[in-house]
DNA sequence: ATCAAGATTACCT
DNA sequence: GGTAATCTTGATA
């Protein structure tokens, strides 16, 4: 694991539809305290508040959003639903306000404390092992991400990416975004193909 | 002050 | 497939 190189600010500062399908294959890293936590990063969707009215940076700069129009390399959480948190990775220059939604993971590493975190047990059945981290919410419970996480910075070494594997475009699949109300149309969800680890065909 | 909506999930029939 | 859970934020008054 320690043999793939982090990925650094460049990999972050380019446009967030790029950026969106090269996570895809990437490692997600959480150091959990003598522990690791990692997974393969299998569905993501961009978001990009200049043109997507679903963005939560469309109607400008808010205290809770405030993150998300930082500069790339930065992780935005945010809270929904008065249950569940998602994370994000900002992307593009400062003022964008684009970022990534992390939708799904495979667990790789420390599976038996991301059992615990979503189920309190060890010895998961197999549909459970599927279900660890298949759902942006599912992925921050797993990793124990939550609000103090907001505005981590991506290039140190608390929470961060690997390079692990690129996936070839004939592998990705495209299909529009998942439980939005607004700009419903645009193709920004991206996911790897035949991977069992998705949240939703 | 009040209020509606929300990048979801789990559990029910 | 339907829906309750649960709470923070941002918009409007």
């Amino acid at each position: 694991m320690t043999r793939q190189k982090k990925l650094s600010q460049n990999f972050y500062s380019r446009n967030v539809i790029t950026v969106a399908k090269e996570l895809l294959g990437k490692t997600i890293v959480r150091k959990y305290g003598s522990s690791i936590l990692s997974g393969m990063i299998v569905e993501v969707e961009a978001y990009d508040g200049s043109v997507d009215r679903a963005a939560h940076t469309f109607n400008g700069k808010t205290k809770r959003n405030e993150v998300m129009f930082e500069q790339g390399g930065l992780l935005y959480v945010y809270f929904t639903y008065g249950v569940h948190f998602c994370c994000n990775v900002v992307t593009g220059k400062a003022g964008l306000g684009n970022a990534v939604l992390i939708r799904a993971v495979e667990p790789l590493e420390g599976i038996d404390i991301m059992a615990k975190n979503r189920f309190n047990k060890t010895d998961l059945t197999e549909s459970e092992k599927i279900n660890l981290a298949n759902g942006p919410g599912k992925i921050c419970r797993a990793f124990n991400i939550d609000r103090r996480h907001n505005g981590v910075n991506l290039t140190g070494s608390e929470i961060f990416l690997l390079y692990n594997k690129k996936i070839p475009k004939s592998d990705i699949a495209v299909t529009t975004r998942i439980g939005i109300k607004k700009s419903v149309d645009l193709p920004w969800r991206f996911y790897i193909k035949n991977n069992k680890f998705i949240s939703k065909k």
